[in-house]
DNA sequence: TGAAAGCAAGAGCAGTGCTCTCGTTCCGGA
DNA sequence: TCCGGAACGAGAGCACTGCTCTTGCTTTCA
């Protein structure tokens, strides 16, 4: 079969619109998609789109990847519009196009990082797209090691299997960093997604009036604790 | 009407049944809890659940904030039976209760710290009962501050609305604690709920093989960024 | 004691994911 | 060029969902 027949075309353009449609339809609905709701949008029959995705799990997950892929090439773009060696206002830009993109796209935020749809479970693809945008930290972290940049600190060490741990993240992510340090790097992961969820959650209603202000100085804090430079 | 006569007693025995036998479901099921499936293991009609609960949405109200509750006791009692001038140990027993919980009931911590359920709006009386948890982290630190035992920091001041956001909650939770501080606490307390959320809905798979440790190296850490002595 | 309120059951409605069948269209090898 | 198989959309149907309404029965209270 040749790869771009009328038909193969054709296939990958309904699927494509079938993931349009139905990121539109996660976007106003939520995470309880409806897979006949979006076969009307395309003015087909539900069965139709199991010619496309096996199941509503399968859609899920095709979108899902497609988040992870979408925030992870965000973030990408967003710390390569800032010099490399300003290394704080890269973690900053990171940080922000995280929540940014968060903002825009809710649903899709809580599809990957919020509660796990319950029958469901991620395929390998997912962890490895689930990757990216932390790699993109990774990057920032090594290039301010090579540069000598990166403050180092006296805090106690791990223990052995948590050693172990940061050894095997430091070797993927950013092999010229202090096991020290990464661990600071990735308590400000977790602070920077806790932050994002419990404002996308919602657990900041009535407490935190302007998160956006309040995020860049905790995550500013985060580049000092890290000990970026700027 | 009597407030314990037969019909009361009854009602209020078969309104914790059934909000028994939907956490039961909750925990086996996920999040997309079946009115139907709860009333068929009550050997009833689905029809007459409504009679105690005027929608699936107000059941999962009421399961929310039992978990919110169930959380905060949990909190309360595990911190109580730390020593009141160990501070730190105080902090690390209050993180070590909430992620002991969220990982014994992790369909309930999704149900509050998760993606909302889509068409829920969360009603004031949960945001109510989730002050219950972080109350505890505020009155540790509170204690610490009265002690004189609190490090200070010399942290940028934060913008005004953040710092006015920041007065709030100092007045609420800890007002003897300075605004730096708390800055650094809330920030700990972001940490925390993010480390648990990352393991509980599966962030840290074949990343972190050893989630307990992990944890409590990085509260550790939390404690001395916050300025808890010990 | 009798009216009113609370209760469980059942039928029914509109909607869901998914399966199966049936006629049609396309496409690659002969 | 033609033909068999694969892909496709439509439709009916199954078991399930949340929720409403009606119908009798029981408890409660004045």
């Amino acid at each position: 079969m040749k790869a771009n027949s009328i038909r193969a075309r054709v296939r990958a353009e309904m699927t494509d619109e079938i993931k349009e449609i139905a990121r539109r339809h996660l976007a106003s609905d939520g995470a309880n998609l409806s897979l006949r709701a979006v076969a009307r949008d395309l003015g087909m029959v539900s069965s139709a789109i199991y010619r496309y995705f096996p199941s509503r799990d399968d859609l899920l997950t095709a979108l899902i990847l497609d988040a992870y892929n979408a925030l992870g090439g965000c973030a990408e773009r967003a710390v390569a519009a800032v010099p490399p060696d300003a290394f704080a206002a890269r973690w900053l830009a990171l940080a922000t196009s995280v929540r940014d993109w968060a903002i825009e796209h809710p649903h899709e935020y809580a599809l990957i990082y919020g509660s796990p749809v319950p029958g469901y479970q991620a395929p390998e693809d997912t962890v490895a797209a689930g990757i990216r945008a932390v790699t993109v930290l990774g990057g920032i972290l090594q290039a301010a090691a090579e540069a000598g940049a990166l403050a180092s600190n006296d805090d106690p060490l791990p223990p052995a299997d948590s050693a172990a741990d940061l050894e095997r993240i430091r070797a993927v992510i950013a092999p010229a960093v202090a096991p020290a340090t990464l661990a600071r790097a990735l308590s400000a992961w977790v602070s920077l997604f806790g932050q994002v969820s419990f404002e996308i959650f919602g657990q900041l209603r009535n407490t935190v009036n302007h998160p956006a202000e309040f995020f860049g100085h905790q995550m500013r804090a985060q580049a000092r604790y890290i000990g970026l430079p700027g």
